[in-house]
This record gives C-alpha cells, structure tokens and sequence, in this order.
DNA sequence: GCTCGCTCTGCTCATATGAGCAGTGATGCC
DNA sequence: GGCATCACTGCTCATATGAGCAGAGCGAGC
C-alpha cells in the first residue's frame, strides 16, 4: 500500500469523523494516533480532492461560485444560478427561476421606473411569483407583440398587468399580433399612433426582462397560432435554436429568417443588446442551446437560470 | 412574509456564503446586516433543520451514524456500513462491502487463531479484497458443505485457500455437498471420521464469517446445483426470505423447511447463534430481507453491510 | 395597564482551527 | 560518501467559532 494511498483512507476516516461524528481535529488525532496538524492537513486534503460534498438543499438556494463563472467567463453583469439539488420534475425548475427572478427583481437598485417585458410562460410565472409591493410605482411595457390569437387569451396582458400592479404601478400593452402575415400590415400596424407610442416607450424602459423559447413544437408560437409546426421545422433547418422577444436567432445570435423577422413587431434584437439592463430568464434542458445564444451574442446583461443550463454554458 | 420564513431565507444565503464562498461569519454579517452571532445562529439553524447535506465521496467511506444507530438499536457488536453516494451498479456496492469486510478482518483484534467461513460469491470477493500478509497464521475451516457439483467448480474451496493463503495459515475444507438428497446419505457423511473432525474444527472456530442469500432463483444453491428453481419456489410459499450457511430461514429467523435442513452439512444455525465472533456481510437490495431476518434473529454479532441495507434495517 | 415569563440579541470568554515557519529526514545527484 | 533539495512534521501565533450569560423586547394572562 503506497504512502499517498494510506493518506487517502486515512483522510476519509478523518472525514467521517469530523463531519459525521463532530469529533475535533484534536479528538480525530487521538482516536487515528496522529498529532491535530495532521488531521487538518488530511481534513484539507479530502477537501481539495473532491472526497467532501456540500450541498444545499432547498429550493431557494443558489450556486454562488456558478454564478461567478458566468460573470467572470461570461462577461454578464449579473448571474443569478438556482440550486438543481432535489428537482425531481421540469416544473420544479422552471418554478425555482421563476421565484429567483421575481427575488431579483424585488431586490434591483435602482428600482426600474419603467421595466419592458415580454410574455410566455416563464414571464407568467414571475409575475405570480412577486409579492404584492415587490415595488412602489414600476410601469411596465410589453416590448413584443403577442395578442394570443386563439388559446389562453390574456395571459400576455394578465403577466404584464400583474407585474405592474403588484409594483404598484400601470401596464402598458402593445396592442398587435406577434408575427403579421404580411409585411404591409406589420408596417401599418406599426405605423399606428397608439402602437408606435407604445413601442418608443418600451426603448426608453430603463430594464427589460424576457425569456426565450426553445425552437421546437411545444413553443408558444405555435400553441397561440402565430406559427405552424412546419414553420418551426423549417427555422429549426435553417439552424434556429429558439426565438427571443418573438425573434428567431440561430447558436450566433443571428436572425435566422430575415423576412419573418420583418414582419414581427416589437423590439428589435439589436435594441435589446444595447440596453444597460436586460435580464434574461431561462430554465431546463430545451433551453440550453438557445441561453448558450442568447448569452453569446450578448442579448442580455443579466441571466437568471438553473444550475444544468449554466454548466451547459460554461462546460459545453 | 413570516420572521421563520425571512430567517429561513437568510440562513440558505448565510450557508452559500459560508460554503461556497468560503466567506468567514464575520464577512456574511457584513454582507447580510447581520452581527456574526445572528449568522452562526442562522447556520446552525440551517444544519439543524437540515438544509446542508454533507457527503463523504469515496468508495471506502462508511457512515459512522448509521454504524452506531445499529449497535445501538439492534444490539449489535460492531456495524460496518458503507457508504452509497457515488454508486452506480449492484456490482459496484458488492464490492465496496467486500472490500470492507477485508479491512474489517485485517484491523481484527485480537486476531482469529481459527476463522470458519462459508462460501458464496460474497465471501469469494471478501478472499480477493484481502491483502497478503492480512493476518499471520490465520487457519481457515469451512462452516457449511460446498462442492459445486456443475458449474463453477473450485470457488468455495479458492475461497477458504486465499483468505488462508493470505492470512499466513492453510485451510481445513468441509467435503461435503452442502446439501444431501436423501437424509441417510447426510448422516453417513457426517459420521465420517474426516467430516466430523472437520466439523468439530468449525465448531472451535474463534471467529465465524459468513454471507447470506436470497431466496430467488439466483441462488448459488440453484446455480450449483443443489437446489432447483421450484424446491426454492416452495421454501419461499413456506416463507423463506433467504438462507445462511445452506439453511433457509423466514424473517424471524425460524427453519423453513426442517427435513431440507436435516438434509444440510455443517455448522447449525444455533451454533451460529452462540458463537461470540460472527460476522454477516450482506448487501444489496435483494438481501434485505434476509440481512432483517439475520439480524434480528441474532445470527451474527457483526454486520458489514450497505447504507440501504442499513436503513432498511432501522427504519424498516 | 401591569407584570411575569419567554425568546431573542449582543456580548465575554474559552476553544477549535488555519497560516506560516523552522527543523528533520529522506532522496537524488555529483 | 557528501551535499543540496525538498517534502513533511510539529510547532507558535492569529483568527474564527461556539458556549454560555445578562439584558432587552415582546406577548400572555390577570
């Protein structure tokens, strides 16, 4: 038996009764005969070598040191990295960013006197997970189209008018469709006094928060009509990963689909990368390639996601 | 928001500070608006109700808390449990039990002039985890007959000839199959004068090692031979949960079937019972039930066992 | 409205731990 | 064989942490 072989079981037994038994290092040195230095170097030693595992478990914790990678090797301003120990179902995680981001929010200094935001579910959920007060005047304006055409109608104004309303503020709705079929009504509508007001509001927000979606059937586009599932085929063969504020970009960040991009209203990619805060929230696994987008192509300054999605950015 | 709920929520931000930033109490007080007391008071807490989680990451970590709730609460001489984090095949945790059962063996004092052992693939694994060199003149008698009759043939005996190889003695073995067909056939050989001094040998034995097997058709009785898939069918509607040294035993411990048993050579289950050294090593789901039946029948005074195992066993 | 008792807070003091440093023994190199 | 080097050991000292305690604040009960 090698020498290091021996430090390494005897470090394990050290382990074990320090952090099972509560022994002292000078306890643990009399019960293994070796002096009180020894058991701390051992002790260090099966720390430094991975042997210990610390983990929080519960459903508000969060990755500190992740979050800092993402800071540091991402260059975001800001990273908020939710604890995946104990998820057992999507739900649960989607759930956990969601309380994470609406902590966020609640916590941001200066406070956003007008914050733009998009809608989906990810949106719906923050804005049921702030408190009542999470604010005190926040004015909030949609900042993509998305008057759902035929299922669940409202909720892109039920998430807007819920943020405001418990930040004690008003809504401010972008009365249009998401995508147009033509490029002329697209035109038109933006040409419209009300919609046009609305959206040079939205570039004056002083903070924006939006998720994105994943490209693929299950996307909000196609559950509210405004794409078909051959439509997303098509974008997903021309290298989309998921769409942002209604956008589809590809692994780059770039617009995939030119023509469709015209003809959806709301504000564009390039006005979202030059805002001072834009705080992106995604979770779960269908989200990977499109956060690793988003982040890449600087579409956000701050990202609020799980644990998994942020490993996926960093590790690849 | 409740003071337990906000206290709660400051403890989870304490404990990353703490854990993952390696932040001193001091530092998280500042950080938190807290004085240092309040943040030891919140990681306390946070331990307390269980929030961190600590895990030894090593094949041959064991879990001391378990270990001493079984020779607590089970009345147990000594308890061996090893660790379960990290595994990933059944296979994998039979060896981590073997491997300790080796190390039990060899920190054994006072050392065993005499060790009975039976066979099996447990005890097979335990012979190959044992370093040379483990005892010196550790003489080795088998406790139960096991000539393989088809296949396989030789393990029992390579069992019994390593750990006494190794251990610097040689080793007595049992010829015998385990067990007989007719009752008659069983009496004749153990009043063969080689038999019977084998068996006298087994019953001076300072020490007795031993596994257990399930009642299932993966049996190493089924295997060899000596048993058929339905005669293990009918000792399990008999309520067989498993058998020790050849005998099947129902979960308290009682035989299941006594003309089979009169039929089994070697050591009887009450000559286990009274021996002051024997040493169980079980684990594996599967084993479960017969590990409780051991256990609380008193068969061994020694358990190695798996966490699961070992949970089973206290919690039931 | 007052008092009793309870919990929580911020402290003092004792203890446990980590950083750094000089001595020691082993190892390899000439 | 002698010497330089280096990892490792056991220490001193500074710091971090936990135990225990007195006082403050708060609520229940009279």
């Amino acid at each position: 038996m090698r020498v290091d072989e021996i430090d390494e079981l005897l470090s394990i037994r050290a382990a074990e009764l320090y952090y099972e038994e509560n022994k002292t290092q000078d306890e643990i040195g009399q019960a293994l005969r070796l002096t009180r230095w020894k058991v701390g170097r051992l002790l260090a030693q099966a720390k430094q070598r991975g042997f210990i595992r610390i983990e929080i478990l519960h459903p508000r914790a969060r990755r500190l040191p992740i979050e800092r990678r993402l800071r540091e090797e991402r260059g975001l301003a800001d990273a908020i990295v939710v604890s995946t120990a104990g998820v057992h179902s999507p739900e649960e995680l989607q759930e956990r960013t969601a309380q994470a981001a609406a902590d966020y929010l609640t916590a941001l200094r200066p406070v956003p006197r007008t914050l733009g935001v998009s809608w989906g579910r990810t949106l719906f959920e923050i804005s049921q997970h702030l408190r009542n007060g999470w604010a005190t005047g926040v004015n909030v304006v949609q900042i993509n189209g998305g008057v759902s055409l035929n299922r669940r109608p409202g909720t892109a104004a039920a998430t807007a008018v819920g943020i405001a309303q418990k930040g004690g503020g008003s809504a401010t709705l972008l009365p249009s469709p998401a995508i147009l079929e033509r490029l002329e009504t697209k035109e038109a509508i933006e040409a419209d006094r009300v919609v046009a007001g609305v959206i040079e509001l939205a570039r004056s927000a002083d903070a924006y928060l939006f998720s994105a979606g994943a490209a693929d059937h299950s996307s909000v586009h196609v559950e509210s009509g405004y794409l078909s599932t051959a439509d997303v085929d098509l974008l997903v063969q021309k290298g989309a990963v998921g769409d942002v504020v209604g956008r589809y970009i590809d692994s780059d960040g770039n617009i995939v689909d030119p023509a469709l991009d015209a003809r959806t209203v709301g504000l564009t990619l390039d006005e979202l990368r030059g805002a001072p805060l834009a705080i992106a929230v995604m979770s779960g696994s269908t989200k990977h390639a499109v956060a690793d987008a988003v982040v890449r192509s600087g579409l956000c300054t701050v990202l609020v996601t799980d644990e998994a999605t942020a490993l996926h950015l960093l590790d690849g």
